[in-house]
RNA sequence: GGAGGGGUGGCAGAGUGGACGAUUGCGCCAGUCUUGAAAACUGGAGGCCGGUCACCCCGGUCCAGGGGUUCGAAUCCCCUCCCCUCCGCCA
């Protein structure tokens, strides 16, 4: 949600902003305008009235006392008279006022967030590390593709088991077993281990919210297609545990002492991922169910930048200490999600596919959230008592754990089919070589 | 799922139609006192909207959330959410 008084203050500058996004948000933009003037219209109207019947409360009272003494009513039954005219006028313009209001909710829950100025107008790759080949593979001193075998190949149905997933659930849902469940945990809990050593407290939040959520986050009103719904308990199933980490805090007051409050959520997340399988796409690439973890962290408006940097770069430190060669993208402003002011994704090599696939991916949403979800900010020990004010929340992906799966099987593979794991994962349960499918 | 009982300020807890944004206690902040602290005493302190996006001040609003009755609602009625107790069920 953008700040309604930043919009009155310089209408041009958020239109442009806006503009950048290339959407079609002019027509709720201008309404979201002129909702506002009438509101800012009808409101002092009401106030008035309601002040003049504050005012007559007390006399009313009063004379109901003196009528009772007296025994004479008169006065008290002109009094309530007059009110009653003044209580009908007040009525309606409060209706008139609720309409306005919620149209004004309505079309200011469609406006996406601000893009970052620096936000580029097309994907750009800030950085690339790592050599895109895989060393198990070197007899060939021109690291040929061909031989490459994808994740699929490499972990075999026993352990991939997308069949018996079909026949289960439906495309795209797979069965994972055996040694690569194991891989997974371990994952994980070194993931987790690191971001709790980085501050990041780990939590499992849960998956099935509330609507609200939906809402505070910004995937309503925008991306409704891709969310799994219950209709039946007026539940959601959640894309990723930042909708529950980011509304962990809703409508709270943090205080300024306490930041940063930093998380590491560990959760399956269920994407419908409507529309037809590309071939680029099949195994554990895209599925409707996959777990993650997840960090996300609440910080003062001007500490954001630096903590989404801060973000990226442990994405980077997990794609690093795994092997997995990767670069890193500035997404385009007109491929933000509706929240994101600015998102960096960093992009594994996959040899099978001989290009750069999305992996992770941090996003700095600014007071965005904030705003929709009621988390402010204060300092109680300033020396001025401030209002408090929205602050800036972000989110980056620790783990993909499929994604991650298929990037160590395809970088670990050898030639005669075993894969090697990395060394860090070994402390945490992992097996140092798969045996080949 | 069934039957009851509840939701009031940071916390505890009064208030059941008329000056209640709300008694009181605890906690918190500041001051007085003190070498310092404690105690005691005095004072202060919420959010939101608007007047003017500052301060002060003023008006409006907020007693889980929403709607209704009424001249007037924390108080009466309806819906939703949440918590507690008992029963049922269950990883």
């Amino acid at each position: 949600m953008l700040d309604l008084k930043a919009l009155r203050r310089d209408p041009d500058a958020a239109r442009a902003a806006l503009a950048r996004r290339g959407g079609t948000d002019a027509e709720a933009f201008d309404a979201v305008l002129a909702l506002d003037e009438r509101r800012r219209e009808l409101l002092p109207q009401l106030e008035t009235l309601r002040a003049e019947q504050n005012a007559a409360n007390g006399e009313i009272a009063k004379a109901k006392k003196a009528a009772k003494a007296s025994g004479d009513s008169s006065a008290a039954d002109a009094a309530v008279a007059t009110m009653r005219d003044v209580s009908a006028r007040a009525k309606a313009l409060q209706e008139e006022l609720a309409e306005v209001e919620a149209g004004l909710a309505e079309q200011q829950a469609r406006l996406p967030n601000l893009p970052h100025p620096d936000a580029p107008p097309k994907d750009s790759v800030l950085k690339t590390v790592g050599e895109p080949r895989i060393d198990g593979l070197g007899a060939r001193p021109d690291g040929a593709p061909a031989e490459a075998r994808d994740h699929l190949e490499l972990a075999g149905a026993h352990r991939v088991d997308m069949e018996r997933g079909a026949r289960l659930s439906g495309s795209r849902f797979a069965y994972l077993r055996g040694d690569l469940v194991f891989l997974e945990l371990a994952l994980v809990q070194w993931a987790l281990s690191k971001l709790r050593d980085k501050g990041h407290e780990a939590v499992i939040p849960p998956v099935l919210v509330r609507e609200d959520a939906l809402y505070g986050t910004g995937f309503l009103p925008d991306t409704e297609q891709q969310i799994y719904a219950l209709p039946g308990d007026d539940l959601y199933l959640v894309g990723t545990s930042e909708v529950a980490l980011a509304s962990m805090h809703a409508g709270e007051i943090l205080e300024v002492a306490d930041l940063p409050l930093r998380y590491a959520g560990f959760s399956p997340c269920f994407r419908r991922e409507a529309g037809a399988a590309g071939a680029s796409d099949r195994g554990l690439f895209r599925v409707h169910q996959f777990d993650k973890v997840e960090m996300f962290s609440f910080v003062p408006p001007e500490d954001a930048e630096e903590e989404h940097a801060r973000l990226l770069s442990i994405e980077e430190e997990i794609l690093t200490e795994l092997g997995i060669p990767y670069q890193v993208v500035d997404i385009a402003v007109d491929d933000l999600g509706a929240s994101a002011a600015r998102k960096f994704d960093c992009e594994a090599w996959l040899p099978s596919q001989q290009q750069y696939r999305e992996l992770t991916s941090t996003s700095n949403t600014t007071d965005f959230q904030a705003r929709r979800l009621g988390t402010r900010l204060k300092d109680s020990r300033a020396e001025s008592a401030r209002k408090p004010e929205p602050l800036a929340t972000l989110n980056g992906t620790a783990i993909a754990v499929g994604r991650t799966i298929i990037a160590l099987l395809e970088h670990g593979q050898r030639a005669d089919g075993t894969i090697v794991l990395p060394e860090c994962l070994a402390p945490f349960g992992a097996p140092r070589v798969l045996p080949a499918a």
